[in-house]
DNA sequence: AGTTAGCACTCGCCTTAAAGGAGTGCTAAC
DNA sequence: GTTAGCACTCCTTTAAGGCGAGTGCTAACT
């Protein structure tokens, strides 16, 4: 692909994400100076098309990215735009002054996404996973009915219902969470040890069935790692794009959007913790999101990944804007995280 | 409005209702047989018009139900269809075997909800409200950061972080839990008065400012009783009705949506413990739901409201089918949520 | 060999006109 | 009070024509 090719091809998608229509040689000619007529340019663009970069809806219209122009747009041509000084101190400052616990900070975060990129945003929320045990306790409700509460670090509080056996009373309830209280206490979810698991069995071996409930509920979390709350925010947005403005296509996106397991698989499909995951239309595994783009990053706690935030839109998505913004709000948020967690020392 | 009258009215809504067209004389001739002609019903329609009942979005058009039409059907004309026992069953059964906390079995029956009526449902979890404290402790995180964890007996866990004092360690705040424990536990929230709280204060007098922190949160949740979080489902539902086949309409309805604040005054709109409430077009408050119409009612916990659920379709929603099944879903939950916390007792 | 002007051609879209049809209101007769 | 008949209204559908954007090709030019 020639020098030449290239600009042409830039053109194209940048006209084409400012305005949505298809453009024509004429207009590239006229509005970016190539420095050559628009036959010349027909010329390139006919190329362009028959290596597959770009499409035509229909003879005589003009040319549209194809998924294949948009990624080698992305990979190779695009001038990532920087991040406005007054955005990054929206971002900070907006995350800065946020109280509150982990699950606060993050889902503000989405709402600033999704309000600044004027796309949908998505966010994966951390199960137990990212943080350390601060309180861990069995608080019985109806007995036989109690529930797991576990607090980590960050200020998130899960809590999971289950019943006990016959007899278990509140004193044998408290015996066991001073034991669990007493292991677990200042280690990860994630990073407890079968040996610490079976110690306690031992020391308790009476309440095995409690015992043995409870830590099925605590690896639960653990093992799916993308087991976190989804949050969505600005999908109305969206529908401001022209893309949507058929109603069939809006269906099947908001059909997709309400399903929240394809969401996870959609979101858990961003590359681990390095910079920022672009995936446009059919590369991403659901069809229902054919016409659309998802730019996503993950987020840190205590050096692991604990969460995943995205933006959704159409295909025609200002990626040179985008990109850059998610990995500044994505590194942003993992700052203020794991001050959270720390006191102030950065992570 | 004589007998004629009414069922002529009758017939144009179920009509408009099951179609989506205006209706016109001679299909309420041929269809409802109300043994007489088209000319004859032309002039009830005339008389049916003046008075406000229904209307004409063009002449030459068919006639449609009027919001005061819809009000009177629904007040006087309505035959409320009874619940088919299929659907009492799946309701029952899907409680029944939902094992989680309050909140998981309110959330079921939004989604439930949605499922059966095909529309949009909304539900309105309660705060801290509804239910006697079973646990309450002051968890460190990182000093100065706490969070305040409640545990219901309905197995409801709340945490809200804030910050404490300088100097205030691990040692005080375990004191502080331990009063707060003694005095509350057993209370429901909204039971606990100002003298248990001064009370309180007293005995704890040099921790003053960590106990009105704590004391305030408590309020807070207290005080704003609409304060729960909204759940909404199914609203890719509506979007199947035929009066959403516009984009411009869609999206006022999902910005309403995306607002929780106007949700839950809406929601809060629901009359009190009796019945159901339904809500025309304008008879809301917002104006963004005009062609809308709202069914709700509240639930309760230990004789008190505590939520709400409702339903939200087109102004042509099938009343007479909602209003019963929006009845029985709000009964059968207040009856498992009351089970949940009162072993198998009913309420 | 690459570039460009010119031109015929394609094809979606918009405007306009005509036909069709559903439904009404009115009148006159029953 | 009811009904048949009929003229009238007005929306919707269909067809046709013109417009315009854009293309691909050819031939000439550098």
């Amino acid at each position: 692909m020639d020098d030449r090719k290239q600009r042409v091809l830039l053109a194209i998608i940048q006209d084409y994400v400012a305005t949505a229509e298809p453009v024509g040689s004429r207009t590239i000619a006229r509005k970016y100076q190539l420095g050559v007529s628009s036959a010349t340019i027909r010329n390139e663009m006919a190329d362009l098309e028959e290596m597959g970069y770009i499409e035509q809806p229909h003879t005589s219209a003009g040319r549209v990215p194809s998924i294949t122009g948009y990624r080698y747009y992305v990979d190779s041509l695009m001038k990532r735009e920087s991040v406005p000084p007054d955005l990054e101190k929206i971002i900070r400052e907006g995350l800065e002054h946020t109280v509150g616990d982990v699950g606060g900070l993050i889902h503000y975060t989405g709402q600033l996404l999704a309000k600044l990129t004027s796309y949908a945003a998505l966010v994966m929320m951390p199960g137990l996973f990212g943080g350390r045990i601060r309180h861990i306790q069995l608080v019985p409700l109806v007995l036989p009915r109690v529930t797991l509460v576990v607090v980590l670090d960050g200020g998130t509080v899960q809590n999971h219902v289950f019943e006990v056996p016959e007899g278990i009373g509140e004193e044998d309830l408290a015996v066991i969470s001073a034991v669990l209280s007493a292991k677990l206490k200042g280690m990860t979810v994630a990073g407890i040890r079968r040996t610490v698991m079976s110690e306690i069995n031992l020391e308790l071996s009476r309440y095995r069935d409690v015992l043995n409930k409870a830590l099925e509920v605590l690896a639960d979390e653990r093992g799916s790692a993308g087991a976190g709350k989804i949050y969505l925010d600005g999908m109305f947005n969206i529908l401001n794009q022209p893309e949507f403005q058929n109603v069939e296509r809006v269906r099947t996106l908001l059909g997709l959007l309400e399903q929240e397991e394809v969401l996870k698989e959609l979101l858990a499909e961003t590359a681990p913790s390095a910079g920022v995951t672009v995936r446009i239309g059919s590369e991403m595994s659901s069809r229902y999101v054919a016409e659309c783009s998802m730019v996503s990053a993950v987020f840190r706690m205590g050096g692991r990944d604990v969460g995943t935030l995205a933006v959704l839109g159409p295909t025609r998505m200002e990626y040179a804007r985008i990109v850059p913004l998610m990995e500044f709000a994505a590194r942003s948020l993992t700052v203020y995280l794991n001050r959270l967690v720390a006191g102030r020392g950065d992570w």
